[in-house]
DNA sequence: AAGAGGCCCTGATAGC
DNA sequence: TGCTATCAGGGCCTCT
């Protein structure tokens, strides 16, 4: 579930119940995500407030009062949940977890505030959490990533600069981080598909008005996947980024074999494979 | 340098 | 019912 939007909406979420608040203590179940967590982890967020929270692509970055940062990538499985104290059981027993969007599995980390609780939970461990010790270290760690869709240096000259001597699938390309950030397979396909090009198409053989399309559409998609985020997910008190009722209406994605929602198209929607990873696309109206 | 492919891991689902 | 195979929204690393 997490690409840019969806990390967008969970930041949105933590800055509303964390900004200003102090870490009272971090409980760590498994060390063992994508990274393998430090072991001065919990001693570096131990007593530190939260001063901000941003995002970057598809990653959270929480500003500590010391001026460290910790870093959150929920990879392809982690959601982050809020629990709050109101809860009886909250503090003096390890069975609290009577939110029924909160897995009893896999909930790797937490945070201890003085009225809630973050917990992180992530059944693939393709996740992780990092700290990064100031701004240098920090603009260093995201020096190879693109600009993402809405930044101001993803324009046409740079799209079009990017794709020169370059023979890859332009599906290829929107996943790729180094040329654009938090596009994610989803909304991958549902750019192409808003754009009328086709997935498999080589970015040789665009021409600048599929650019330019490219470039409004990921913009269009990403902001529009934020809003529907955000409404939907108001519902979710304590709860962010559980499945069930976190639907989205995708125009291609998971949709094979379903007809074409495009007006007056006859076409179906077909999956094929690229890089080992699925697109949805509509052969008749994506050339 | 660019591009292809493997891999990290668990869980849900399909097929037999 | 229970086994095995396949697939999942990410990204890093290695090899050619």
């Amino acid at each position: 579930m997490p690409e840019l939007p969806e990390v967008e909406v969970v930041r949105q979420s933590l800055a509303k119940n964390f900004i200003g608040k102090k870490i009272k203590k971090v409980l760590v179940r498994n060390r063992k995500l994508r990274f393998k967590l430090n072991t001065s982890f919990e001693k570096e967020l131990k007593n530190k407030s939260i001063n901000k929270i941003h995002r970057f692509s598809k990653y959270l970055i929480m500003e500590l009062n010391d001026k460290k940062f910790c870093i959150i990538h929920l990879g392809m499985s982690g959601t982050i949940h809020v629990v709050k104290k109101n809860n009886k059981k909250f503090f003096t027993n390890t069975s609290f977890y009577n939110s029924p969007n909160l897995p009893t599995k896999h909930n790797h980390i937490e945070f201890e505030f003085e009225n809630s609780k973050l917990v992180y939970n992530d059944p693939r461990r393709f996740g992780f959490f990092q700290m990064i010790k100031d701004q240098k270290q920090l603009k260093d760690r995201f020096k190879f990533y693109g600009p993402e869709p809405f930044d101001k240096k993803f324009d046409l000259k740079y799209v079009i600069n990017y794709f020169k001597n370059k023979n890859k699938d332009i599906k290829n390309y929107l996943l790729d981080q180094k040329f654009v950030s938090g596009i994610g397979n989803i909304y991958a396909s549902e750019i192409l598909y808003l754009s009328k090009i086709n997935p498999l198409t080589s970015v040789n053989d665009l021409n600048r008005t599929q650019c330019k399309k490219i470039i409004i559409n990921s913009k269009k998609i990403l902001l529009n996947a934020i809003i529907k985020g955000g409404s939907t997910i108001r519902d979710f008190k304590n709860t962010f980024g559980s499945s069930g009722k976190f639907q989205k209406e995708f125009k291609v994605y998971g949709r094979e074999k379903l007809k074409c929602k495009r007006l007056n198209c006859n076409g179906t929607i077909d999956k094929i494979v690229q890089a080992n990873r699925s697109t949805f696309l509509c052969k008749i109206c994506q050339k």
